[in-house]
DNA sequence: TCATTAACCGTCG
DNA sequence: CGACGGTTAATGA
């Protein structure tokens, strides 16, 4: 055999071991054996989707459960006037539509691949099936559920301030829990997001987004490189976003935070 | 395509 | 009235 196809069996043989790497990291799976996230990728079907595509659309009938395995999601609702309400971003990892899946109504929101993704479809069927099969992944599933009801609530907490400057010093303070890295002194939102992205996370124009967030910058507040965002003084941040008044559970400074979705 | 700025305008406290 | 934020347009990277 010679080396030019030797070579792209070599690519498929890793790519798999980083979709199986992937998949058992979802935290549905979390406590199952290589063996096992092996039989579930078996029985489920992996899709490839490029940027801007839809993976599935709100309303639409729940198949099974999605998990990414590579690239970029972003969960939206398409709104009459052409805008979108962002709900949220994910990344590999990440289990989506879990509520469907189990009670198999409709989609409840619609997937659209920031960039070249990876998702495996675990169908409906399956997923019932680990519940029998696996009582973690019962466990599993309600730890998930729940995580997903208090991001509802940030959601809810963004969309009640009264001000842009609230509702964006709340997202990008959301973003910072979700995805944020610990620079020492500065936390960076590990995740590439356009003014559109944020914008459309808190309900306000993409002018009004870079309004604020110039503001921000100016003030020394965060800083913005090729769309990714540092927040510099997340006590000054903390400020317009209210978060002394709020009620949920963001936990900006929470050590030992639970595991948030990714 | 994404980011930024500015002028303008309606709403609301 | 004046702050705020959406709309529109122009421009730069």
């Amino acid at each position: 055999m010679t080396r030019s196809t030797a070579a792209p069996g070599r690519a498929v043989a890793l790519n798999h071991e980083r979709t199986v790497t992937a998949l058992g990291q979802c935290p549905l799976l979390t406590g199952l054996a290589r063996e096992e996230i092996e039989g579930i990728l078996a029985r489920s079907t992996v899709q490839h989707f490029p940027a801007q595509r839809r993976v599935f659309e709100e309303g639409g009938r729940s198949r099974g459960a999605w998990v990414v395995t590579a690239g970029r999601v972003r969960l939206h609702h398409l709104m009459a006037d052409g805008r979108q309400h962002v709900g949220g971003f994910r990344s590999p990892g990440s289990v989506l539509e879990l509520t469907s899946a189990l009670d198999g109504r409709p989609y409840m929101s619609t997937a659209t691949a920031l960039e070249s993704s990876e998702m495996v479809l675990v169908p409906r069927a399956l997923v019932s099936e680990l519940a029998r099969n696996y009582p973690i992944t019962v466990r599993n599933a309600i730890e998930q559920l729940c995580l997903e009801v208090r991001q509802r609530d940030i959601t809810t907490a963004i969309a009640s301030l009264k001000d842009a400057r609230g509702r964006i010093g709340c997202t990008l303070l959301w973003l910072a829990t979700q995805f944020g890295v610990d620079d020492g002194k500065t936390t960076r939102i590990d995740y590439r997001l356009t003014r559109q992205d944020i914008a459309d996370r808190s309900g306000v124009t993409i002018e009004t987004a870079i309004r604020v967030m110039s503001d921000l910058q100016r003030r020394g507040i965060i800083r913005t490189h090729s769309q990714i965002i540092e927040i510099l003084d997340i006590e000054k941040m903390r400020d317009p976003a209210r978060c002394e008044e709020c009620q949920f559970d963001c936990s900006v400074f929470a050590s030992g935070t639970p595991q948030l979705i990714r």
